[in-house]
DNA sequence: AATGAAAGGATTAAGCC
DNA sequence: GGCTTAATCCTTTCATT
């Protein structure tokens, strides 16, 4: 899937987009193609959602920054949601876990109600809450927790106390040593196998991995 | 300023950062040079802060999108602020003109308080509160009130009942007729001026503009 | 802002492991 | 399957008008 050449590769691209490949592979110290293949299956795997530039929208006198916060019911709240999603003054959208959904979104000072009954019908909305924002950032910056790894044996977050190993021709991670260990002894039977091959049923339940 | 021409520009890059100079170059009737000069005058000015990539990171299984609401004393949110900001694991930050930060971040689950601890020093922050973010999405997309054009003749942001006409070899933009007017008596007084030269004071106090 | 030449980068295909 | 190398083609840049 997802490994650390790609992470490293996504860092390059954050960082700006329009790094040449030509960089971007010195870098992950991959050819230029390989590179260009790897962005590709980044993009048709819809990690990477576009490419695209980020702006100072304060410079283009594009009205007032607004940040709404309505709730609605939980019966109303998916179309209200995908009805901000729609609207093309919306920038920032969030939906929390407890029916509330958030934006920003930039209005002519004179009609923000009006704008926000636009954008989101009032009749649907069960109460809102709108604030002047003063600075807005959006930083796809990787760095900390945010780009982790997925253990190769549960597909849990690989965090810092996990461990990182070769095993075959791959390099792989694991969040805990246990998945390391029942991992590597699942390796070492296929291998087996491999040598003496008789079929035999690995694992238990609905336990589901591959090599 | 900015022009028309600059903000087709600026609709290639964020539909697609990786457009080459050429595609646009043939969009907005220009050559590839002048794209390219365009763009360069765009990013020294700040108004692309850069290029960057827009990621799908819950494919990257990196813990629990949250959103934190904090206020601060007066005296503390700058600083506050400034933490949010630099802190690596934060994607989009909001300051409301009431002192309010909000911000989203990607934490392990089974630690979110101490992760927020670590952000903004909870010592400096009178009050906070955590949401659970189901989804987020972040559009640059360019549409509605989005984009503004300043009025040639008042710099106000022309809206909707704004007006635009062609004047000498330009499109203008104003943000209603009594500026279209104004600007087209003074343009029309430079153009007689042209052709009988005696140099006359034209327009009164400090109102500076340029053709 | 356009042109044309030179440099630099992307993409393709063939071949390797 | 994923990688590299080398050739081709396209894009960007720079000097000039």
């Amino acid at each position: 899937m997802i490994d650390d050449t790609d992470i490293q590769i996504l860092e390059c691209l954050v960082e700006d987009a329009r790094h040449s490949y030509t960089d971007i592979a010195e870098v992950v110290d991959l050819s230029p193609p390989a590179v260009s293949d790897r962005i590709d299956r980044l993009r048709e795997s819809g990690v990477i959602r576009r490419f695209t530039v980020e702006l100072d929208r304060s410079q283009l006198r594009d009205g007032v920054h607004v940040l709404v916060t309505l709730s609605a019911s939980t019966s109303a709240v998916d179309s209200v949601y995908s009805a901000v999603c729609d609207a093309s003054s919306v920038e920032h959208t969030f939906m929390t876990a407890d029916n509330t959904v958030i934006f920003s979104t930039r209005v002519r000072g004179d009609r923000i109600r009006a704008a926000i009954d636009d954008i989101v019908n009032f009749s649907r909305v069960d109460s809102y809450d709108v604030s002047i924002i003063d600075t807005a950032k959006w930083s796809p910056t990787i760095g900390g927790t945010e780009f982790a790894l997925s253990c190769d044996e549960c597909g849990n977050t690989v965090t810092d106390e996990g461990r990182s190993e070769q095993i075959g021709d791959n390099q792989r991670h694991f969040c805990c040593s246990s998945c390391l260990h029942r991992f590597r002894e699942r390796y070492n039977r296929i291998e087996d196998d491999v040598d003496a091959p008789e079929k035999t049923t690995i694992g238990s339940d609905d336990d589901s991995w591959s090599l």
